[in-house]
DNA sequence: AGGTTACCGGAGGCAGCCTCCGTGTACGGT
DNA sequence: ACCGTACACGGAGGCTGCCTCCGGTAACCT
């Protein structure tokens, strides 16, 4: 076993990265659902370079979606310091559900990745946000806002079936709007 | 334009009800996304002929569902009759649920088809759903058990969300068990 | 400069979707 | 009972996508 942390070969880093951009475009449009050997097409490599890379479509989503995962992030701190205690969690959960919808079809392989029973390549994806759920949904609990019996896991996967029912189709977003309604009404102390 | 109601010939019949009963099979151990060519494999016909009695995959699965649905109006009646106004609500949407479960992967399709913008195979399945649910709602509502901004709409596309949540994999049932703890809550009158 | 090794990329096997068309057969009229 | 026709059959085949394997190429190290 020679040193394994050598540095990767400079066409290997570069298709890799243009795979990781084009495979970013393609989702954006199609879903995770999207042709993997169309993007390795555009990124004018072989389907062989791509599977090397990633060995398969979660691996590839994984990847995009560590970029993604920056920018919510950044929307957990930008909520910790502008927004109230009150509608803290609910714009959170937003925030979490916007991430979900991202690509189309993303919210099954995410729920089906939450409980970390093994890992899988979207785990990582995961624990940030049941992390953050579970510190604003404490701050909440405590403040009175939320009910004590709602855990974070039971959150995000309400986010995540809001950011599924919203991407069914044209009229999915009004059916999530009432869904959303309902469910903030259930996790909050009534009154 | 001879006349068009005349009876199926005698071959054509046996082949339709053939391919349902096959592909009702195969929708049960392998969700909507079954292939299509092994029922018609199963059914010992050729693709053409499963293609000739359901154009595409909804106008099959349609089919399938109207036995199924015969069983939803059957519970919906029993409920009616023997559950107390206080859980009539829930226990309709629970039925909802666990019918729009029965296929893998049938909540999306049937979301789609729930606003009836124009006609899908799948209207007519929903139809009904909605129009009881509707009823047992107004029930709740006069009773002072629901809230008076739900619609039904909205409940429906929980249920879907639920049953789809509950079909994304193993710990998927425990998810959608917090889920719907919480919207159960959403859609009461709190007290 | 030259050898080693990591990496490339395309060919090819497989499965599924869907269509088209030559063949076969159930049915209604005589 | 027979026949003609229209209806239905089913398989071949084109297409797309998934994934693997392997001969060749070029990057890197010395």
């Amino acid at each position: 076993m020679a040193d394994t942390d050598r540095p990767m070969r400079s066409d290997a880093r570069r298709n890799r990265e243009l795979l990781v951009a084009v495979a970013r475009r393609h989702l954006r449009l199609h879903g995770v659902t999207t042709s993997l050997e169309a993007i390795a097409r555009e990124a004018g490599v072989g389907p062989g370079t791509l599977y090397r890379h990633f060995p398969d479509r979660d691996c590839l989503v994984a990847e995009v979606l560590r970029v993604e995962n920056d920018e919510l992030r950044a929307a957990g701190e930008r909520i910790a310091r502008d927004v109230g205690p009150a509608e803290r969690l609910d714009a959170w959960l937003g925030e979490v559900e916007r991430h979900v919808a991202s690509y189309r079809g993303l919210s099954g392989p995410l729920v089906g990745a939450l409980e970390g029973g093994q890992p899988t390549p979207l785990g990582p994806a995961c624990e940030e946000m049941i992390a953050t759920t579970t510190r604003f949904l404490a701050e909440s609990q405590e403040a009175g806002v939320a009910r004590p019996e709602v855990t974070a896991h039971d959150l995000v996967g309400c986010a995540a079936m809001l950011a599924w029912l919203g991407s069914t189709g044209p009229q999915g977003t009004q059916q999530a709007d009432g869904a959303r309604d309902i469910l903030r009404h259930g996790y909050k102390v009534p009154g």
